[in-house]
Order: C-alpha cells, then sequence, then structure tokens
RNA sequence: GCCCCCGUAGCUCAGUGGAUAGAGCAUCGGACUUCUAAUCCGCAGGUCGCAGGUUCGAAUCCUGCCGGGGGCGCCA
C-alpha cells in the first residue's frame, strides 16, 4: 500500500463518519488530502497522520477522542494491522508486511513513472534562470542557478507541468558597450578601459574574433574606423561568447528551450508596445524629461523610469517587454530565478506584473537565492570580472566533475549561502554525498547482476509478506515517500529536498544491504525470499535512479 | 534609515505548528577467507543567536534586540 492510497483510504472513512453522523462536522470540513508522513521514529509505527488533531477544534472534541474514533475504523482496512493513538492525537498505523511489500512491486512495474505525480497537470511554466551576462564565462554564482534551475525544471515536469527552460541573454545597453571596448583596447595591445573588463578571456575572445573575421575573407577589424571596429568586436564577441557559454552549459547537462535576446525586444519594437499597453492602462507618466511606470500604485516604494531623459530606454524597459511576450507566448506562470543582489527588483516588478492587469506572486514569481561564496584557506576570495580573478563553471567542473558539482550545490536550500573552498575542491572531495548515493546505485545494480547470474529471477516470484525484517519495512516506508517529495520540491520549488530524501534512502538501502542478503550463499537453492527481495532490490535501484535524474545527476552501474 | 536571507552538534547543513531536534563529515571503538568496506554497528557531541509573545503544542508563527551576508540608480 502506497502512502497516497492510505490517505485516499483515510479520506473516505472520514466521509463516511460524517455521513452516518458520528463525526460532527460538514464534508467541506474535511481537508482534500489527509496528510500520512512517516512518524520520526520507526517505533511509532509505519505512517501516522495527524488529521485528529487537525479536525479536533472544529469537531468540538478532543484529538485523542477523535482519533479514538477513527482508530477501530482504520483497523478494519485491508492491509492494516495496528493501529494506535498516540501523544497529543496522533494515528499511528502500521501495515501488515504483505501490504507493505506490495509496495516494491508497484515501484518496480511504473519504472522511471514512479515517482511523477499530476499536481501541476495543466500549468504552463515559463522557467528562467541562469541569463547571466554575455561579457564573460559563467562565473561560480551562475552555476549554482544552472544546477537549481535545471532542477526544478525537472521536478515541476515531474508533477505534470509544461516547462520552457528559458536564458535571457542580455545583449543590448552599456555593458555590452563596455564589453566591446575591452575588446578593441585589447586588440590594438592597450590597457582595459577604466570601466572594462580584464580577464584573460577578453585576449582570447579579441584573437578569435580576428581570427574569425579573416577565416570569412572580411577585412581585419583594426583596419576599419573606430566604430566601424568596435561594432565588429560587438557582435562577433558576443556571438562567440554565446557560443561558448551555450557550450559548457550543455556540458553541464543544462539545456535551454529558448535563449532570448534582450536586442531583440528593442529592434523589435516590443518594447515601444509593452510602454504603449502601459501608457492606455493609464500607468505612464512624464516628468523630468523620462517617460515613467507609476509603480507606486502597486506597492513599489518609488516609481520607476523607463524611457530615459537621453532618450534610451531604461533596464526595465525590456524587463516589461519580456515579461509581456511570455505572457503573450501562452505561460500562466512566469518564474524568474535571481540572486539575493537582485531582491531589491521584485517590487518594481512585481507592481510592473500589476500594471499590466496581471497578479503579482501567480502570473510571475521571483525566486531569489543566495549567493555562493569563495573561500581560500578560510579566506574569502572576491572575484572581479575587470581583474579577471573569476571562477568558472569550467574551473568547478574541472576540479570535481559534472556530477559532484551539480550535486553539491542543489542539496542545499537556496535561502542559505554556499561556501566553496577551493582547496578542498581540488582535493578529492570524498566529503560529497552525491558518492553515498551513487554508491548505494551501483551496488543494487551490481546485487541485481549477481542475482541474475545465479538464476534469481522476478518473475519466478513474489512474496511480499517475507519483506519482514525491520531495515525493511523502513526501507519501504522512505520508497513510499518519493512522490511526496517530489510534489513538494517542486510545488515549494526547492529542488534541495529530493537530494536530501535521497540520502536518506541510499542511508536505508545500505542498512538493509548489510542485513538482508538478495543471493543464495554457496550451493543453497534458489526460494522466494530471494526473489522477493530482489525485487525490493530493483525497486530501490529505480528510485534511486529516478531521483539522480531529477538533480541532472548520473546513476552510475559500477564505482 | 528601510528591505531580503541566514544564525541548529567541532565543521557543512536538513527539519513549510507536532512525539525523545536529525544527517553527512571530523574524532574514538568495533564489523569483510560469499551479493561493492565509497558500506554497516557503537560511543560522544545541543541554552535550536538572545528576550518576550501567540496556543493544547514553537527550531518553525509574531515583535524587539545581537551577529553575518546582500540590496536600496534616469547602472545593467
Amino acid at each position: 500500500m502506497t502512502p497516497a492510497e492510505l490517505s485516499a483510504a483515510l479520506r473516505a472513512l472520514l466521509t463516511d463518519a460524517v455521513d452516518d453522523g458520528t463525526l460532527p462536522l460538514s464534508p467541506a470540513d474535511l481537508p482534500a488530502t489527509v496528510t500520512v508522513e512517516r512518524p520520526r521514529s520507526r517505533e511509532h509505527g509505519d505512517w501516522a497522520t495527524n488529521v485528529a488533531m487537525q479536525l479536533g477544534k472544529k469537531a468540538g472534541m478532543s484529538p485523542r477522542a477523535l482519533a479514538e474514533l477513527l482508530q477501530a475504523r482504520l483497523l478494519a482496512l485491508p492491509g492494516v494491522s495496528a493501529v494506535e493513538v498516540a501523544g497529543p492525537g496522533f494515528l499511528n498505523i502500521t501495515l501488515d508486511a504483505a501490504a507493505a511489500g506490495e509496495l516494491a512491486r508497484t515501484v518496480v512495474e511504473a519504472g522511471t513513472g514512479f515517482g511523477r505525480n499530476e499536481t501541476l497537470a495543466g500549468q504552463r511554466i515559463n522557467l528562467e534562470f541562469v541569463s547571466a551576462n554575455p561579457t564573460g564565462p559563467i562565473h561560480i554564482g551562475g552555476v549554482r542557478w544552472a544546477a537549481v534551475g535545471d532542477s526544478l525544471a525537472r521536478m515541476l515536469e515531474a508533477s505534470g507541468a509544461q516547462v520552457t527552460r528559458e536564458y535571457y541573454f542580455n545583449d543590448h545597453g552599456a555593458q555590452i558597450d563596455r564589453f566591446a571596448r575591452s575588446l578593441l583596447a585589447r586588440a590594438k595591445g592597450e590597457e582595459a578601459p577604466e570601466d572594462g573588463y580584464g580577464g584573460q578571456y577578453i585576449s582570447e575572445i579579441a584573437e578569435a574574433v580576428t581570427e574569425r573575421r579573416r577565416a570569412e575573407g572580411l577585412p581585419a577589424p583594426l583596419t576599419l574606423p573606430q566604430d566601424e571596429a568596435q561594432e565588429v568586436f560587438r557582435a562577433v564577441g558576443v556571438d562567440l561568447m554565446f557560443t561558448e557559454i551555450k557550450e559548457r552549459l550543455h556540458q553541464f547537462g543544462v539545456d535551454f528551450d529558448v535563449y532570448f535576446h534582450e536586442d531583440s525586444l528593442h529592434s523589435s519594437g516590443a518594447v515601444e508596445r509593452a510602454v504603449a499597453r502601459l501608457r492606455e492602462l493609464g500607468h505612464i507618466f512624464e516628468a523630468e524629461g523620462a517617460t515613467w511606470l507609476r509603480t507606486t500604485d502597486f506597492g513599489d516604494d518609488k516609481d520607476r523610469v523607463i524611457l530615459k531623459s537621453d532618450g534610451h530606454a531604461a533596464y526595465i524597459a525590456g524587463d516589461l517587454a519580456y515579461y509581456l511576450d511570455k505572457r503573450e507566448r501562452g505561460f500562466d506562470r512566469v518564474i524568474i530565478m535571481l540572486g539575493a543582489d537582485h531582491h531589491g527588483y521584485i517590487g518594481r516588478m512585481m507592481a510592473m506584473c500589476a500594471a499590466f492587469g496581471d497578479t503579482p506572486h501567480v502570473n510571475l514569481e521571483i525566486l531569489i537565492g543566495q549567493l555562493v561564496n569563495l573561500v581560500r584557506e578560510g579566506q574569502p576570495v572576491r572575484m572581479s570580472k575587470r581583474a579577471g580573478t573569476v571562477v568558472t563553471i569550467d574551473d568547478l567542473v574541472d576540479a570535481v566533475g559534472v556530477d559532484a558539482a551539480r550535486y553539491s550545490l542543489a542539496r542545499s536550500s537556496t535561502d542559505s549561502m554556499i561556501d566553496l573552498d577551493l582547496d578542498l575542491l581540488t582535493r578529492a572531495s570524498n566529503e560529497n554525498p552525491v558518492f553515498y548515493v551513487q554508491y548505494a546505485h551501483a551496488r543494487t545494480v551490481s546485487v541485481g547482476r549477481n542475482a541474475g547470474e545465479l538464476g534469481v529471477s522476478r518473475a519466478d516470484g513474489f512474496d511480499p509478506a517475507l519483506l519482514d525484517h525491520t531495515t525493511e519495512s523502513t526501507l519501504l516506508a522512505a520508497l513510499g515517500e518519493f512522490g511526496r517529495v517530489v510534489a513538494q520540491a517542486a510545488e515549494l520549488r526547492e529542488p534541495h529536498r529530493v537530494a536530501r530524501y535521497l540520502e536518506e534512502l541510499a542511508g536505508a538501502y545500505h542498512k538493509w544491504y548489510d542485513q538482508r542478503r538478495v543471493t543464495p550463499f554457496g550451493d543453497e537453492q534458489v526460494t522466494d525470499t530471494h526473489r522477493t527481495r530482489l525485487w525490493l532490490n530493483d525497486a530501490t535501484r529505480q528510485v534511486l535512479a529516478n531521483g539522480l535524474g531529477l538533480l541532472g545527476v548520473s546513476a552510475p552501474e559500477r564505482m
């Protein structure tokens, strides 16, 4: 029996109690889904529900009394072997081994689909993340969003949502001009301009631009007038950077469905259209030579300039047009992941959303994640694009590999800062729990391989009542939690929950492995015990693989 | 000054109002002449930053303070 089935049974049982008058409540008082969770301590049974405590007050009875009322009815359910009322009114439920063990077959038969749920079915979500400027390689801060964002996208999809991964490419404006001037200066052998970029990569790109021009038979950029030369460095340099970023992300296992170029919003007239729309809606005013959006009408702390007095669009103008564009492409939820250094944007972005007539925090959601801190020998390392002391996605991957990098970035809450110790990274980091999880997976594969060689086959038998060891009920309970964890991670936009869950599952598996043997000893006869344990082994393998897949981490067959 | 995040075991961190607050790493002591010892078992380790409040119940919610990080442009 899965916890979902148990939850549904509980719901039905409550409805019955309301219908026959034993429970003085109306059907509307009952929660849509009854919470069924693993109790903190295994001594409290396989599953627990707090529904009696939730309903006690409404029903005008003590939670314990209500729990006792439900106890007998629960016990009558097939597969339930014990029910006790505990503490303030918990109902602790123990399944008989056969009912609990049945889950092993459920998992194996569901295969890669196990854990999928439909809680977000029908939602069209646009998830924007990374969106690093094309003025340099993706640094360590951007990598966190690549790992977290892609994992979140996978979990949203596993929960039934239709997700588009999107990268906003800021190829317009003053920063790009600085990038172009830096390339030009370096090509001429000069120092980077005061407000420009200085890293080694600038030289490489400058050379690459010149090289590409030569390959295409076009005049060398430096022979052109200053303006034209700078434009060549801008256009070609951005394109090269774009290609490189795309490639690096691909190697990191992150592929976007849409790379959206900011410049296109300006060249297509989308910005003008968005401003015109807001003007129609009466939220635009002119002052001090500039055009403003009255965001204070929607809770922002000050109004915002969208068209500067010099005639150029302010940065937020692009955001307006971009948001409108996403909505017009049919997304009902626009999610943007930003670093903590951008949290000040939330107010104006939500105001902008409301100005368009949408609902802030529903149609537009902004996820703020804390920054990654680089540390070397306990001392913070300051990164600077200008000085070229940037730690990039490649540096990280070269040091620890994609799996360890993605896992370590995705396993903590985005609310907490991550300290990455550069010295620790360069050592073989056995400290990364990803190996604990991957090792568990490799073990399940190895066990399955040996079992097959010794003639143990799942098809020959399955007797779930044989899964009666304490490590087996713990492992089964952990397997049963997977779907709920995935749904919760998606709903709360907290992919780290899946990683934490996998560590727990891997632990439960290792403990089981230590206590119970799948393959027969020596010339021992193959029995249903071996076959049934193989089902459990393979069910665990499946969930570990599915979970690692949600994190974009490989599930190795050998280690 | 205002806004956001964090403060939990020696370290890194889980824990969206529930039971005796957990895991990994580190330390110490055990377990492989049979499915992977990258594992398992055991010991030890805590005023959940501090002080109030809300209630049957608070690490979790509210208020104030302390400490750390980030943000408050006609920059992008």
